[in-house]
RNA sequence: GGGCGCUUAGCUCAGCGGGAGAGCGCUUCCCUUACAAGGAAGAUGUCACAGGUUCAAAUCCUGUAGCGCCCA
């Protein structure tokens, strides 16, 4: 008959409950009412390629467990859902695919290749979400969304004809950063600098029509066919006689200048600086300052191109480095080579070494946005927790550059550009819309095509906070969800994302996107290093919730948010949160045990251990809800496992379990009811935390079974005991510790029932006869005396307590050696403190400085101190 | 070169103005009918260093050293 009777008997097992509750767990939880508290959250939208990684794992926990949370304290949540198209790391992934079955992905027509790409997404697009459902998410599983979706590529058209119109966007012919792997360009968020071993070469130039020289260095020698000046600095005598001279090029004839400025620094090197204007960035600001030409050598796959002498033309960059060093060798201009560490940019989706490249791109110039955007954030529109990330975010938005949005792939949202052929262009959404406004800008008709590029993915990224919820529709969800309530994530993209979301959201919208923006840390392996698959140092999440369970791996991440330090995961990380469950489990059974006999029990007089947890409970609450809502998961995290662990199981428990054995009446009871009535609270606090074991000890313990998911945050719970219970428990906590520390100090056995005296200290506690059969049953006592009451034959031994002195009988083979030296330890460290005490209680500056209860505690201090060494002292004269 | 952060028990990290904490590990004891994935009793620290502010500094300020991350 009994369906508990399963549950009493069986050990803990996470797989076995996650699997029955996943549904239930990841159910939605938004309430349907509209007159409560939205709060909402866009998810940071995980690559339709990606596989379940522990940087998911932790980031949707936190969401999870703010959804959760606020869920339970009636507000009407929302946490959006969805998938980002991932647009060059997904075409990579298909044309690998395809290369693998015999197609040349290259050889291809564009809307055959995207055909393949949607099919891939059809086929495992899901494959992410289904991974991060098994960590019991209560998202919007219902609507995921993705980035190239109609509604969203809406939102991402809307948004670029509008930025577009307002002339924020705009097609300039730039130095660019060129993939030549992937043959596109991309922004300078995308390119890393990695420092490499590389040669500098030095060479000489020759003056034109002179004998004299100029030295040069370069680590890229295969750019002096693009270079078309020198650059010395004014001040350097070396070179006055040489400012507007030539130097013939021995490579292709060209004629260099050589001009004088700032630019060059005197100290590097032979202070003079070859410059090529259409291959590095700061040679290119010289080149537009004096109007140089730009040479671009190099075709889009990286070869170099027709403005080489021949027998240069096709050879690799690294190829071409090469001849050009053994030909400066042959003409005798080489003057030596360096080994030295720079910094080379690197692509990092490719990999590849990026090439600086003049081309036609589109750019969102976003330095007004910017700065909109820093203003929000000063004044707290937006804040960021931890605050000190703000720091980082304006030392980037204050430096920003142009945004280079268009990118040479076919997987994105098509530019909305639409260009006649003699080169004139509007933005608009479709080809009738683009054709009115051609006419009524240019007053004629032409035939237009749509622009080849696609949009940077992060461009349909920075709207995700509202182009999920419909923009520019003002639908519902709209209306009802934005401004979003808070954003989690971690701050490696703090410049990618959150700093774009915000100016997009604030030029768009009006609004911000997100009233906080919650920072997290990342993951690392337990040395410390960055997961990576060429490390091999990954582990997966889904193999640690195998074998800890999915509860403990979100509390194990719960517990180690650290705003100053990422996670260093080790092989036993996640023990002692597996740990904790299964003490979760199996105190949620002994109350089982002992209460399945007796259901519905009727509460009556609380005891002082009742209304002692019954407080710690009602504190735990309070420092539970106010962490949470500061953003610090992981203190609340570390209040309910010591709540239940220290308080809870290690006192609350162990007191009722003698309260059980000894008597089945009302007291004992009350007890029963009471910790029933606490731990079935307890597992609301802990559901947002580990929802699957909570939903499954709630099921077999509830008093209401109908209602097995959580609803409400518990409210506190009152107390009908009117005594001390602080100070009574404080008591029994001292003598219980105080016995057995004395017990273990003398080596009796755990087993052997002995008497003990006390002599308390404190006359006050009027329940001490209650008190005494506790301890006694805690300390496996004979009996428990008043040393007061009772004439004492022989000679004690005793240990001292904040509470009073505890003896018993010493008999004449026991070796007190251990205890006369805990004594005198304890006395050291009171002497220590004494003196301490004394000397700032004889301080001037502390007496008229220090706050009252300061100087009150300190009084009181000093007097227990002096107390207790007065005791100890004759405590250890006895033993003598 | 600029910015941010860190340095506390053997390890991983909390604490961030009123006498140093957790988890793991360690020592000793206990298979006590919720839990040995457990219980009990313990040991362990010039809170990186040097100055300063303060009646009072791990905690605030300045500097030094080392480590990490980001940007150039």
């Amino acid at each position: 008959m009994d369906d508990n009777q399963d549950f009493l008997s069986k050990k803990y097992s996470p797989k076995e409950i996650e699997h029955k509750w996943l549904d239930d767990v990841t159910s939605e939880t938004t309430f349907q009412d509209n007159d409560s508290n939205p709060f909402s959250i866009a998810i940071p939208p995980p690559n339709v390629t990606g596989n379940l990684h522990l940087g998911h794992a932790l980031n949707t926990t936190i969401q999870d467990i703010l959804i959760k949370f606020y869920n339970l304290n009636g507000n009407d949540t929302l946490w959006s859902l969805g998938t980002d198209h991932a647009g060059i790391a997904t075409q990579l992934l298909v044309e690998k695919s395809l290369s693998k079955k015999g197609i040349n992905p290259k050889e291809i027509q564009r809307d055959e290749l995207l055909n393949h790409i949607w099919n891939w997404k059809e086929e495992n697009g899901q494959d992410i979400l289904n991974q991060l459902k098994v960590l019991g998410l209560s998202c919007n599983w219902s609507n995921p969304k993705f980035t190239l979706d109609d509604d969203l590529s809406n939102s991402v058209q809307e948004a670029f004809v509008c930025l577009f119109d307002k002339g924020l966007i705009y097609q300039e012919k730039t130095l660019i950063n060129w993939d030549k792997k992937l043959q596109t360009a991309i922004s300078d968020l995308e390119v890393v600098s990695e420092k490499r071993k590389s040669t500098l070469y030095y060479f000489k130039y020759f003056i034109d029509n002179s004998d004299s020289e100029i030295i040069v260095s370069t680590t890229r020698p295969e750019t002096v066919f693009g270079d078309v000046a020198v650059v010395v600095n004014p001040k350097d005598e070396r070179y006055l006689n040489f400012i507007g001279k030539k130097i013939k090029s021995p490579f292709n004839d060209n004629l260099l200048e050589i001009i004088a400025d700032d630019y060059a620094d005197m100290s590097k090197g032979s202070g003079a600086v070859k410059i090529t204007p259409a291959h590095d960035f700061n040679d290119y600001e010289i080149g537009k300052k004096y109007n140089l030409p730009m040479i671009n050598i190099l075709n889009d796959d990286g070869t170099l191109n027709e403005s080489v002498p021949s027998k240069f033309q096709k050879l690799s960059v690294e190829e071409a480095r090469e001849r050009v060093v053994l030909y400066m060798e042959e003409i005798g201009i080489l003057i030596k080579n360096e080994e030295i560490k720079n910094n080379v940019p690197i692509g990092d989706r490719s990999g590849q070494v990026i090439e600086p490249l003049l081309k036609n791109q589109w750019f969102l110039n976003v330095k007004e946005m910017a700065s909109k955007s820093i203003d929000a954030v000063k004044t707290e529109k937006v804040q960021f927790k931890p605050k000190f990330w703000e720091n980082t975010f304006f030392e980037w938005m204050n430096n920003i550059q142009p945004w280079c949005i268009s990118r040479q792939i076919i997987w994105g949202h098509r530019i909305p550009v639409w260009h006649s052929s003699d080169g004139r262009f509007v933005a608009a959404k479709d080809i009738e819309t683009a054709n009115k406004k051609f006419f009524d800008k240019f007053n004629e008709e032409a035939e237009l095509h749509q622009d080849k590029d696609v949009l940077d993915t992060w461009f349909s990224s920075s709207l995700w906070p509202f182009s999920t919820l419909g923009w520019p529709k003002k639908t519902d969800d709209y209306k009802k969800y934005f401004p979003t309530s808070l954003l989690v994530t971690g701050f490696d993209i703090i410049f990618f994302w959150v700093a774009r979301m915000i100016m997009m959201s604030i030029e768009l919208t009006g609004q911000i996107p997100f009233k906080v923006v919650y920072i997290h840390n990342l993951i690392r392996d337990k040395k410390g290093q960055k997961m990576s698959k060429t490390k091999g140092n990954v582990v997966d999440p889904l193999d640690l919730i195998s074998e800890y369970g999915t509860d403990a791996l979100r509390f194990y991440l719960s517990s180690n948010i650290s705003p100053h330090s990422d996670i260093k995961l080790g092989p036993n990380s996640l023990e002692p949160y597996k740990n904790f469950m299964n003490k979760i489990w199996n105190a949620g059974k002994f109350i089982g045990l002992n209460n399945k006999s007796e259901k519905n029990i009727k509460l009556s007089k609380d005891t002082f251990y009742d209304a002692w947890i019954i407080d710690r409970f009602n504190l735990l609450l309070d420092k539970y809800k106010n962490h949470i809502k500061n953003c610090e998961i992981e203190k609340a995290s570390y209040e309910i496992y010591h709540f239940f662990w220290d308080d809870f199981c290690d006192w609350y428990i162990e007191i009722a379990k003698i309260s059980y054995n000894q008597n089945s009446n009302n007291q004992s009871l009350n007890t029963k009811a009471r910790m029933q009535e606490l731990f079935v609270s307890f597992l609301n606090v802990l559901y947002p935390f580990a929802p699957f074991i909570s939903n499954e000890l709630n099921q077999n313990l509830s008093a209401n079974k109908d209602e097995i998911n959580f609803r409400s945050f518990p409210n506190k719970i009152k107390t009908n005991y009117e005594g001390n219970f602080v100070d009574e428990l404080k008591l029994l906590k001292d003598f219980t510790i105080g016995i057995r520390s004395l017990r273990k100090n003398l080596m009796i056995k755990p087993s052997k029932k002995i008497v003990c005296y006390y002599n308390l200290n404190v006359e006050e506690y009027s329940s001490v006869p209650y008190i005494k059969d506790i301890i006694k049953e805690l300390c496996n006592l004979e009996s428990l005396l008043d040393v007061r009451d009772i004439r004492i034959d022989g000679k004690l031994i005793s240990n001292h307590t904040n509470s009073g002195t505890l003896s018993i009988l010493r008999d004449n083979d026991i070796d007190f050696s251990q205890q006369i030296s805990k004594l005198s330890k304890d006395m050291k460290l009171l002497e220590k403190e004494s003196t301490l005490s004394k000397s700032k209680l004889s301080n001037k500056g502390f007496l008229d400085s220090a706050p009252e209860e300061i100087i009150k505690e300190e009084e009181d201090k000093l007097n227990e101190a002096l107390n207790s060494i007065k005791e100890i002292e004759n405590l250890i004269s006895q033993l003598n």
